[in-house]
DNA sequence: GAATAAGGTACCGCAGCGGTCCTAATTCAG
DNA sequence: CTGAATTAGGACCGCTGCGGTACCTTATTC
């Protein structure tokens, strides 16, 4: 099984190629071809980014997509909710919660650790990371319990 | 997005109400029932849980199944995996690594760390923790890094 | 040998995903 | 002022894979 979806996916190395260039404003048609992806489902993709407030774009002659914000405060769980949607673990995190099986689904202060879990180890990587590889992550603490896309 | 397919989700139903009931052995109509769900699929879910080692099945008049380990030792990992097979999060973690985009995929050790997150929370809980689901975690020294299952 | 239940396989409908294309809106160059 | 370039936003579409079902086979017990 695949956590994450292909378009999420791609998402993330889209991004992370804004990340590592964050001087240049860069077209759908440039990130596609340097980052060897599909030139449309990259459009796709900086769309779905742009309506997250990950990426911003720039219409007209000289326009391109950049990062909207610094990529040190993008974590890897903002990008992929964006393309996504919200994370959650079971079908009970994501949908509400119309299950009848009220005595089985006792379970859940387990799964909410585990979906708690998850969503603190993509929270916990940004995009400033992902552009230096090999570079410690960056020192942010604990994680402020941010906000996701949708509100 | 779901991490979870709804199979793998009744597979960790199915075999939580094996852990609630360790001394019954049980057929597939009765687990059904009384987890409220699909006769049909249960039997399905619970084929391939037999496969994953988590359950056994006795055939015969008097058949049924029962959980094949202790269900202390069971992770919600291995239940999972049996059903939905190995677990990764990108693309490239569980196919083979056909991707050309070199440059790119540098960003694979922050990759491994979150894959690594997800695993361990799964890991982190079994059947038998399920099965008293406001108990506490049993005690697997196991966990040591990174982070995060519990505040 | 009949009844029962697991094991295996094959099948089907359908939602959702990956991917494409078209048409506005917008902005800058000339 | 005009036109080229580029994003924004949908509409659309094939297809894979998942959820779900049914059927047949094998094993076990009475």
């Amino acid at each position: 099984m695949v956590i994450l979806s292909k378009l999420a996916d791609y998402g993330v190395i889209v991004a992370t190629h804004l990340a590592v260039n964050p001087d240049r404003q860069m077209t759908a048609a440039v990130l596609a071809q340097e980052t060897s992806l599909p030139r449309a489902t990259v459009a796709k993709v900086l769309k779905a980014l742009a309506h997250g407030d990950i990426v911003a774009g720039a219409r007209g002659a000289t326009g391109g997509y950049r990062l909207a914000r610094e990529a040190a405060s993008i974590t890897v769980s903002q990008v992929v909710a964006a393309i996504d949607g919200t994370m959650g673990v079971t079908q009970c995190t994501v949908h509400g919660p119309d299950c009848t099986r009220v005595q089985i689904c006792a379970t859940r202060p387990h799964w909410k650790r585990i979906n708690d879990a998850v969503e603190t180890a993509l929270s916990a990587v940004t995009l400033g990371d992902m552009a230096n590889p090999f570079g410690p992550l960056t020192q942010r603490s604990a994680l402020p319990k941010q906000a996701s896309v949708t509100p």
